[in-house]
DNA sequence: ATCCATGCAAACCCTTTGCAGTCCA
DNA sequence: TGGACTGCAAAGGGTTTGCATGGAT
């Protein structure tokens, strides 16, 4: 059994960087109220472990020793705190992926499904003109760009 | 029981613009090879009498002597062929409508759940700029914009 | 006469929920 | 200790599928 609370930041040797991770969330939900339990930290330490946006039942393949409902609930939570966001593949099913704080966009290939944030960029200025011009007042939007990856692009 | 078969083109009087629709749409996939029956106009006439976007249910609902599986089998095939498109709402529910041919995005009221093209909106090139710079490949990309119509905004 | 399309019901998938027991804080 | 958390299993909803019948071409 691992060390599972996040009372060791003494330790000489730096932790797993997925370790540190964790801990961070963790932290974080403990700021507003929630328990770190180990369940919960598998979760989370599941859910930072992928390299790519992961599906619930990703999560649950990894975790056979962890409720299916618990990782759903886990999982929600990550959402609702803003520490997981949601990604729509283009046949729009639903996956997940650790956020980078802030407002951003992915761009999400098709071939080996990796995802890359589209930062700067200026979109909402233009779709806020748009539609205004239209007489909407835009409260929010959900942009989501398919293509190929680099790597997966010079194939 | 209504006519049905679209070779009644020698009418005089002119047809409902909702018939009209039905019409055009049934001609469009005889042209592709789908069979003209009387369960898929009811299909295709309830989406194009829907005033805003719709769920698979509404049609069910407004078709109760249509089964279940034709109004989503209709459905799925009004979509292949592009006579309907999908939009998702902000909860991430899936609704339809008829598609305005060509390519465009969403605005859609979060109070009235009205929906509005958004057309000369040249997002595509800042997206594709800013997709580029990070080495991707554009190939599509799903974008829906919320907030308030013009009606709903004036509350 | 084909064989596509329909209707029903059951199957399905994914997610949520009820509840009793467990474990942080 | 008490309330939050967990796990199991069962319920839930939204959509799809199998199969025998019916209908368009």
């Amino acid at each position: 059994m691992t060390t599972a609370n996040g009372k060791h930041s003494g330790h000489r040797h730096p932790r797993p960087r997925s370790a540190v991770v964790v801990d961070e969330i963790v932290a974080d939900l403990a700021g507003r109220g929630y328990r770190d339990t180990e369940p919960r930290r598998l979760v989370i330490g599941a859910a930072a472990a992928q390299t790519r946006p992961f599906t619930a039942e990703d999560l649950c393949a990894a975790l056979p020793c962890v409720g299916r409902a618990t990782v759903y609930r886990g999982l929600r939570l990550l959402v609702e705190t803003d520490q997981v966001c949601r990604v729509l593949l283009e046949d729009r099913e639903l996956r997940y992926q650790l956020s980078h704080k802030g407002h951003h966009h992915h761009m999400l290939c098709a071939v080996c499904g990796a995802s890359a944030d589209l930062a700067d960029c200026d979109v909402e200025e233009t779709l806020q003109a748009a539609a205004s011009a239209a007489g909407f007042q835009m409260s929010g939007h959900w942009l989501e760009v398919y293509g190929r990856c680099q790597l997966c692009a010079t194939d």
